[in-house]
DNA sequence: AAGTTTGACAACCGCGCAGGT
DNA sequence: AACCTGCGCGGTTGTCAAACT
């Protein structure tokens, strides 16, 4: 037993593409999309691997390939993203319009690497945000353990697991868990949760088309774009392992209401109500301490009940008392029947905009 | 000028995963 | 449950031109 070939290596064109074989490829492609790349080359009469075929595409051929030298403001971002999620080339990708995995790859490995080196400054935590250099282990998932790369990577060395995400959504992390009577034991899991939610946020596009495409996380109603609940992406991170299927409706009709998923992510936390969840503004420096601490009702593992208002007021308190951890009351809480009318959210957040609104910079925010 | 090294990038390869049968 | 297929990923290799000796 054992895997067949993608495709016979005898008699098949390898090495450079001509021209003649992009343009058959690419009309190809455009005619019958981007599908089928095993029997793709016989059907487009290219003497060539389907898997080749597939790389030359997207790699080269596809529309809005950006070509030319990686821009300083790419770079940038390339550095902070590979420093969050070591070599994860194509989640990185993803958030460089235009880039391929593949480019972004072979300038890290010929160049950005060896800068970095001569510098001094590769993954170094001297070189990390403050807060996120002092963040603590997280404890491997199933899937880091799985992966034994010969190469120690970033994601080991801070722990980061799977990727998931959602955008322009609510924070709402529920659990079965008891409440701890001082939240203490909480802490760090905000710390290793914010970090994590850095990676999910870069699954933003895998959701929005999730989204797009009506995916229903539990088989009873349309969800729309401002209901699904980044509970149900980490959801899905704790149980799926591997983020690149992620976007695939069976992962997410199929784990999303999973309360044993949930019961094992993020235990009694609830972050309250962030606007946008670029990386871009998630990579800025936290002008907050994440020691707060807002643990939630056992049991009431509903998405939108209405202590969601509570809980941003919760945090509220904790800005205007300097970040200091604080114990939500939780005696209010009412499960709500319906998981998918949008929370009417009364927040008060005076005082705990700048947790929300990462729309202006930091300083800004911390300074006047 | 010729040989060697280096850098950049394209392409290949093996593997893991999900889905289908 | 076992197997097969297709896809996508990260690591590695191949190729070529420029720079260097």
């Amino acid at each position: 037993m054992g895997r067949t070939p993608c495709c016979s290596k005898e008699g098949v064109n390898r090495g450079a593409w001509t021209a003649q074989e992009d343009k058959i490829l690419t009309q190809y492609i455009h005619t019958h999309g981007e599908k089928g790349w095993r029997s793709l080359p016989k059907k487009a009469g290219l003497n060539r691997c389907g898997k080749s075929c597939r790389l030359r595409w997207l790699n080269y051929l596809r529309p809005n390939i950006k070509r030319g030298n990686i821009s300083p403001d790419e770079e940038e971002l390339i550095i902070k993203m590979h420093r969050l999620l070591g070599n994860r080339w194509s989640l990185i990708a993803g958030r460089l319009p235009g880039r391929t995995d593949n480019e972004i790859k072979n300038y890290w490995n010929t160049y950005l690497s060896k800068k970095l080196l001569t510098m001094g400054t590769s993954n170094s935590e001297s070189q990390m945000p403050k807060r996120i250099a002092s963040w603590p282990q997280l404890p491997k998932t199933s899937y880091d353990m799985k992966e034994q790369s010969p190469s120690k990577s970033c994601s080991e060395d801070y722990g980061v697991s799977s990727i998931h995400s959602v955008k322009s959504c609510e924070i709402r992390l529920d659990s079965e868990k008891e409440v701890h009577p001082t939240g203490g034991e909480k802490v760090a899991d905000i710390s290793n949760s914010w970090r994590q939610f850095l990676e999910d946020s870069l699954m933003a596009d895998v959701a929005e088309e999730l989204l797009i495409n009506n995916v229903n996380p539990n088989n009873d109603c349309i969800v729309q774009p401002s209901q699904i609940q980044p509970a149900d992406a980490f959801a899905l991170s704790n149980f799926s392992g591997d983020a690149k299927m992620v976007g695939k409706k069976s992962m997410l009709s199929h784990h999303v209401d999973s309360s044993l998923a949930l019961s094992s992510s993020l235990p009694g936390i609830d972050f309250g109500m962030i606007q946008d969840f670029s990386v871009e503004n998630l990579l800025q420096p936290a002008p907050y301490d994440v020691d707060i601490v807002c643990p939630l009702v056992k049991g009431q593992n509903d998405r939108c009940d209405k202590g969601d208002g509570d809980h941003a007021n919760c945090f509220a308190k904790a800005a205007e008392q300097g970040m200091t951890q604080i114990i939500h009351d939780n005696t209010l809480e009412q499960p709500r029947p319906c998981l998918r009318e949008p929370s009417p959210c009364p927040m008060d957040l005076d005082g705990f905009d700048h947790f929300f609104d990462y729309e202006e910079n930091w300083e800004n925010k911390t300074n006047g």
